[in-house]
DNA sequence: GTCGGGCATGGGAGCGCTACCACAGGGACG
DNA sequence: CGTCCCTGTGGTAGCGCTCCCATGCCCGAC
């Protein structure tokens, strides 16, 4: 039945079934338009040939690629092992079950030139984009506000104000308040922290979440330093921070694997958590429960972040006008051990 | 010079260039049998009109998908957070700088059937396949020993006789027995291991390693848990073996990730490192160097195998012919304060 | 009984590209 | 001086699919 050598085609898929293309191809596409007879003989043609459309062949007249980017404009490596990019992978690749979708993985590499990736999404490879783990000056909001290419972001842009600009987050500001505020209920009263790279919102949000609470409360906002959201600057940040201000009776950290690098910085020096120093961190994401102590922390709920910005996107691929409305989750604080 | 709305395509450029369809192809993919001067007029207009090629049309018609997929057969989540993974993920997207394949992602999906994978890599939805996080039961190997799809596995496959199966693989027995050897020299008579998860090869064979060591050296290898690659999954392995054998001088154990758990375990029973309990772990991919204390491990050099696998695929992709000798890369012992 | 309007179907064009082939021109060789 | 080959070039077919349109059909309305 099959002429051809290759993988069977449409074409014989519609000679199986004794039906033309055309009906064949209406009956693959949700069969708008065939009699029950027409599907079930098609259906049953594609069981038996093992038929799967040619991409290539439906894209190039359809003008979509069936396939949608994950952008992480991170040049840096270690930032892979981040429980949030985890989640984000995890998270966009179940979201797009069901979906015949196909999801490109875009990492910048390292020494790229900044606008190379703008380039390749310009260029018509894909139909949509998700961007995480965004960098402020990796040129991608002026790049995707124009709205020609259908984006979301993960995390809030540093251009958010832009119109056109879709994007979902925690509320990062707020989370940093309510971390510094268990701090301060607890009766500390020096509180430092730990900032995230402050080229990333979410570090700078969560930094500005901190400083409101603590001008709120009339206490000092001096003793910070810029970590870079690993345990190893988690560790390195707290020595200095340490160093610097020897008075400190609390640090919110603003992520749990830097307050996990934290509290083997802390370990080292003998200092009692939350006895000498009170700890919060940011993300719940399992280090937090399984760090010892238990981290006090806020749920950064990467899951629903992710499930709604992909189903966003979805809404957008399927040429219905999403209004550029952030979607901004609650923070909430867990409470651990640590404070 | 445009004559349609949408992107520009090759015919625009040859128009543009003053030359006919036939040339602008070749001057872009090549430029062989073309004179430098239409080479330049192309080049030119390429430029000019910031022409990129549609890949479906070239796919369609090259019988190419220009893409390859990154499979990670690893249904848990948390796995994704491993630094073997990050590296993998890392190598693969740099090594494929300067190419033009995309790298498409396919990770399984919790409750899928374990066919459906291989059956999407059937579909000829892309070019080439990178296996890596391979499990037992996953029907990849079977399904990729065929040789009709090019694959390359990181990390040895179950069945790593079949003819016709790629793979690149640290040395893990040996490495193994490396760092059981050390425990050894340091004195240590009652070793016992955490293993990885036994439906990995690489926790199958480091396991074989310590057998082997130990009984070399004639000691009893009854002491050992069953891990899980994984922070936590090391504390609670960790706990159970001293629960079972309070007697243990040694651990080995199978990820620098699972011995940083054990690591917490034991600071939290008053076991001191290595005074009481010696341990080696195994990976060397950052993890060990921030422990505390530092960890003495193997040294798993993602980054070369990774290189390696991918140049292998390429040369595949190429139409060479590769021999399917396994590459197999040395284990090194690292020094660490841990043993 | 006739006619209009839907629905299922098939025919055919064409998406943008590469591969093949034919051909012109020019140099090297007999 | 003719022949051959080799290089650069353009024309054209066709990859597998979807979409538009024309066609035939059945059913209800008048």
């Amino acid at each position: 039945m099959l002429t051809n050598d290759g993988p069977p085609t449409l074409d014989d898929v519609a000679r199986t079934a004794g039906v033309s293309r055309s009906t064949a191809s209406r009956a693959i596409n949700g069969g708008l338009r065939v009699s029950p007879e027409a599907q079930a003989a098609v259906d049953d043609a594609v069981a038996r040939l093992g038929y799967s459309p040619n991409r290539a062949a439906r894209s190039l007249v359809t003008r979509r690629t069936d396939s949608i980017a994950l952008v992480v404009p991170e040049p840096d490596g270690r930032i892979l092992t981040d429980p949030f990019l985890a989640g984000t992978l995890r998270g966009v690749s179940d979201a797009l079950a069901g979906t015949d979708l196909q999801l490109v993985l875009l990492l910048a590499r390292p020494g790229e030139h900044p606008g190379q990736m703008a380039r390749y999404l310009r260029s018509g490879h894909v139909d949509g984009v998700i961007v995480t783990s965004h960098h402020r000056g990796d040129h991608l909001e002026a790049e995707l506000a124009g709205g020609k290419l259908p984006a979301v972001f993960v995390g809030r842009p540093f251009a958010s104000d832009d119109a056109g600009l879709h994007w979902v987050d925690v509320d990062n500001v707020t989370g940093g308040r309510l971390a510094t505020r268990r701090l301060i209920e607890r009766g500390c009263r020096r509180i430092a922290t730990v900032t995230g790279p402050l080229d990333m919102t979410a570090a700078v949000d969560r930094f500005a979440g901190w400083r409101e609470e603590m001008a709120a409360t009339g206490l000092p906002d001096d003793a910070y330093v810029e970590g870079d959201f690993t345990v190893s600057g988690g560790t390195a940040a707290t020595q200095h921070l340490l160093d610097e201000h020897p008075d400190v009776d609390a640090i919110f950290i603003a992520s749990d694997l830097m307050a996990e690098g934290a509290l083997h910085a802390l370990a080292a020096r003998g200092i009692s958590v939350p006895g000498d120093i009170a700890v919060t961190g940011f993300d719940d994401l399992g280090i937090a429960a399984s760090a010892t102590p238990r981290l006090t922390t806020v749920r950064n709920p990467v899951v629903e972040m992710v499930n709604a910005a992909t189903s966003t996107l979805l809404t957008m691929l399927a040429g219905e006008q999403v209004p550029s409305a952030p979607l901004i989750m609650d923070a909430v604080l867990i409470e651990g051990a640590s404070a």
